[in-house]
DNA sequence: GCCGTTTTCGGCCCGACTGTTTTCAGTCG
């Protein structure tokens, strides 16, 4: 895939020409056409070799990503850096350090880095430039140490439980109408860099205080009548927005976003002679509405459109043509497809497990161990899956509400053989397959190794199938195309690996699969019961990948499933 | 640099807050 390598060139042309003061338009330009590229399911070079269109991607463009594609690089590209010594980029990167006034400090200092930067600071010469003053220069020294501690966005799981505990203190300690998680939150993006939460109350500064003094609090970035901003002590930014009742839902898809599918539907707004803001929808001056989201969507046009689709990934064509999906919703979720229990490194007994999905409202539960080899993790010896297989053949006679199934991780070795003989695993209800040793294979051998393993008729799918873990490594080097293929050829189903660290399928991947017909298997890899809740993050995964009920096993009514896992054989 | 149900040229989403200003530019989302 060359869609990432193509997507960053285009990303680094904006931030440089941005710092050129280039055309702003042309700077936008370059980066719809990046974020387009990075969101396509399909490699570019194919999309491109049949003439199909990209939206945002004219001729220019795509003579510019043929060169990247022929040469490994872009002519322009090249001059830019030569331009622009590369240390600026580091600069913009400094919150509240923008194109100008890196560029003015270059222009005065020569310097271009950080440790640079930190050091004028240090010595107040930046506070001797003209336009700047001693408030700035704080400013700056604390964005740089903001960057120095890294502010790399963080998994959406670590982030929603504390996006609620604020919106429960918020609704606590003051009078408010309405409150709301919005912002890539609220669209369930795998990593969020800050907490948005839009709030109506007819007391907007006592909001303020209360927001601005929360105990999580270290720095008040910003606090305004409407919008303030603060930082906890953990470097995360929440910003906190007040509006009127009557604009509250404009605010809500505005504050949703993504920006990218705001400025679709400003667009939208004035092809039909209307006017889109937070505010409301506006006809010429005149109010027209803007109460609830769905008034904002039904004024250009459009069905409402659920928070995890608006990325301007083809939802507004899908909506102006009426062919939106009925999302996947966490309460048609019956089971977990992916559990470790005691048998190999969890932390639960298979009734205590069976007792956290009942608390849970699912049905079944697929208890996955991992396999023999994989010592390191407590691979289940067969005997003691026999012993596993018994007990919960006993533990499901006596249980009318809750069924488990009997499963295994099987490790997929290093000649793509699995951990166990077929007559083992053809006594298990649910085979999922891993690659959990030789990460670093090159990328025949991993795939190869996958492939052989879907060829397998008793595997049913395959756990965690890229490998990334979010923010510390890299998926193994595979070759998708084949991946999806050979799962569509042997009705293998792919895993959606519900753990926060690994959501893998991710988004654009699940809606690949599933556009190629490809079932999927939503599973949380729970090691401890707690763990278990992480389901609705798989879920979320599902939605953003524009997935229905149908398209997941984890729907099926136990018998449904049992049936299902059959047909492979 | 893209794009077209008024356009192949002239538009391109829109507003809050801060800091340094005395009317606004820069940054952010």
């Amino acid at each position: 895939m060359h869609n990432q390598e193509v997507a960053r060139v285009f990303y680094e042309i904006a931030n440089l020409l941005e710092i050129k003061g280039e055309n702003p338009f042309r700077i936008r330009a370059y980066r719809r056409a990046a974020q387009n590229i990075e969101n396509l399911a399909e490699d570019i070079t194919k999309v491109i070799q049949t003439n199909r269109k990209i939206p945002g991607i004219g001729q220019d463009l795509i003579q510019k990503i043929k060169e990247i594609i022929h040469t490994g690089t872009l002519q322009m590209y090249e001059e830019l850096k030569k331009e622009i010594p590369p240390g600026l980029l580091d600069l913009v990167a400094i919150p509240g350090v923008g194109p100008r006034t890196a560029k003015t400090i270059y222009e005065h200092y020569g310097i271009t880095s950080l440790d640079d930067l930190e050091k004028l600071c240090l010595e107040h010469k930046i506070q001797k430039l003209p336009g700047f003053k001693a408030k700035t220069e704080e400013n700056i020294l604390k964005g740089i140490q903001l960057v120095k501690k890294g502010r790399e966005r963080r998994p959406l799981g670590l982030i929603l439980p504390v996006s609620e505990e604020i919106i429960r203190t918020l609704k606590k300690k003051c009078h408010l109408e309405r409150i709301d998680i919005a912002g890539s939150v609220r669209r369930r993006r795998e990593t969020v860099k800050d907490i948005d939460i839009l709030v109506c109350s007819s007391a907007p500064q006592e909001v303020m205080e209360v927001f601005t003094k929360l105990p999580i609090v270290s720095d008040v970035i910003a606090k305004g009548k409407t919008k303030s901003s603060i930082r906890t002590q953990d470097g995360l930014q929440v910003d906190l927005r007040v509006v009127e009742k009557n604009c509250y839902g404009a605010a809500l898809c505005y504050f949703t976003g993504s920006k990218a599918h705001n400025i679709r539907i400003r667009e939208l707004a004035i092809k039909k002679g209307l006017k889109i803001n937070e505010y409301g929808i506006f006809e010429g001056d005149n109010y027209i509405g803007g109460k609830e989201e769905e008034e904002v969507f039904k004024a250009v046009g459009l069905p409402y459109i659920p928070p995890e689709l608006r990325e301007d990934r083809g939802e507004i064509e899908a909506g102006l043509q009426n062919k939106l999906p009925k999302l996947l919703e966490l309460r048609e979720i019956k089971g977990d497809l992916h559990v470790h229990s005691k048998y190999s490194d969890g932390a639960a007994t298979l009734s205590e497990i069976a007792e956290k999905a009942r608390e849970m409202g699912l049905q079944w539960v697929a208890v996955c161990d991992h396999s023999q080899s994989l010592k390191v993790a407590g691979g289940v010896s067969v005997e003691d899956l026999r012993r596993k297989r018994k007990e919960i053949e006993i533990f499901n006679q006596s249980s009318s509400d809750i069924k488990l199934l009997c499963g295994t991780e099987v490790d997929i070795l290093n000649d793509g053989s699995l951990d166990y003989p077929d007559e083992i695993l053809k006594e298990l209800d649910f085979v999922i397959a891993a690659i959990h040793t030789g990460f670093k294979q090159d990328e025949a051998t991993l795939t190869t190794r996958m492939v052989r393993a879907m060829e397998n008729p008793y595997v049913h799918s395959i756990a965690h199938p890229t490998g990334r873990i979010i923010n510390e490594r890299e998926g193994y080097s595979l070759n998708l195309e084949q991946v999806f293929a050979k799962a569509v050829q042997t009705n293998t189903c792919l895993e959606i690996n519900a753990y926060f660290k690994r959501l893998d399928l991710n988004d654009i991947l699940s809606k690949t699969a599933r556009d190629k017909g490809i079932k999927l298997t939503i599973g949380t890899d729970a090691h401890i019961l707690d763990q278990m809740e992480y389901l609705r993050l798989g879920v979320f995964v599902a939605r953003r990948g524009w997935l229905e009920k149908g398209d997941v096993l984890n729907t099926m009514s136990y018998d449904q499933l049992i049936h299902f896992l059959k047909r492979k054989k």
